[in-house]
DNA sequence: GTTTTATTGTGAATTTTTTCACAAACGCTT
DNA sequence: AAGCGTTTGTGAAAAAATTCACAATAAAAC
């Protein structure tokens, strides 16, 4: 089964990359540089089977009998999952939550760069400083034209979420990553991934209460 | 199958049972008593079997030619996630993003409150005001014990996360919604939920490249 | 009170994901 | 260069989740 020239991957098997890219980093820090699949496996949390599975997803790059280099494999899935290159990313909705990702060190060493903030009120006074200049949302579609900016972090309050995805999309945005607690109505081309904490929270109380 | 009393519900049906919760929030503030699978499916991005195959893990609650109705089943499926009554919680890590999700507004409505949040400098500045007192982590574990605290916020540094869990699992704390991107190591009747922006972020990146 | 219409609840079928089991292949030792 | 000990890669089996298909049933209409 293919689409666009390359199998059909689960989301799950894309989620656990990542997970094994964040191994794999923490390995070579310590200076490791082979991994067997159940070494890594058992950090990353899952069996080893499993990892094998994900893997022959898109490759085979272990060796019989050792196991996986451990550079080799972070640059094959790093070049899988697209970000080998630094990827821009905007962000539009600077209230408390916006504010804290803008300043969030966490996007860049990973290969993430917020390129610029957008908000009703860019001028509004804002306790924490940011290094991210924050325009209107009126100069978000130019913007998002000029950049060729393909992701962005929607923050915004949940009555204009829709609206605001709808002129991110329309001017190219093909990744949202939505943090407004509303299913967005999007094209089949556009992919969103949706952070809720209040619903995780709340996925937390039901199994501990068991 | 059961355990502890109850039907082994799959964790996506969990998630799904918070998305239905805020949908039929919505279709009750609009005043909309009653409603079909197929319309709050549709306003939840799922199939309409699968909202009833999920609903039918705890019960029946809908009437046949006729729909459900919005504040029953609201009660009921908010009975089930044990959000009925308010939670407290406690948030651990007060940097960047800790500090924005205590001035987040979105739990308290749906449920949750933290009552109180743990640094190793509780006294740095922080340009934000937050209501919740800063404490030291030293006054962790009695905070936990006393005020029988279940859930957490795990935002510390990934080089604390693991023994940070492991203070709070052993003062009581069943459920952790962990920041840090780690595995966390945790016995099996202790529940995790991870949330990884730059996992989110390099998810939507694969994607939109094919 | 009977028919029509709408919609649920669910067993069965299908699809997807995970796990098993083992042959194939590689490095290392002798 | 042959044999040994590992560990991968993968087809097959199992398990889990989703979707289908439709009988059951309740309200509304007549």
């Amino acid at each position: 089964m293919k689409r666009n020239g390359r199998p059909i991957i689960p989301k799950k098997t894309i989620y656990r990359l990542s997970i094994y890219l964040r191994c794999l980093a923490r390995l070579r820090e310590n200076g490791i540089g082979t991994v067997s699949s159940e070494a890594l496996a058992k950090a990353a949390g899952v069996k080893s089977t499993q990892l094998r599975k994900d893997l022959a997803y898109f490759g085979t790059f272990g060796t019989r009998g050792l196991g996986y280099d451990v550079t080799e494999l972070s640059q094959k899935i790093s070049g899988e999952l697209g970000t080998a290159q630094l990827q821009p990313v905007v962000l539009v909705g600077v209230g408390h939550l916006g504010l804290a990702l803008l300043s969030y060190r966490g996007f860049e060493k990973e290969g993430f760069e917020i390129i610029a903030a957008f908000d009703t009120e860019p001028n509004r006074r804002r306790d924490k400083k940011i290094k991210q200049s924050i325009l209107g949302i009126d100069a978000l579609p130019a913007f998002v034209t000029e950049h060729a900016v393909k992701m962005a972090i929607l923050s915004v309050p949940v009555v204009v979420a829709q609206e605001t995805a709808n002129t991110l999309i329309k001017h190219g945005v093909m990744g949202i990553l939505n943090f407004a607690p509303i299913v967005l109505a999007v094209p089949e081309d556009v992919m969103v991934n949706n952070v809720n904490l209040a619903i995780e929270l709340e996925n937390l109380s039901y199994f501990i209460q068991g």
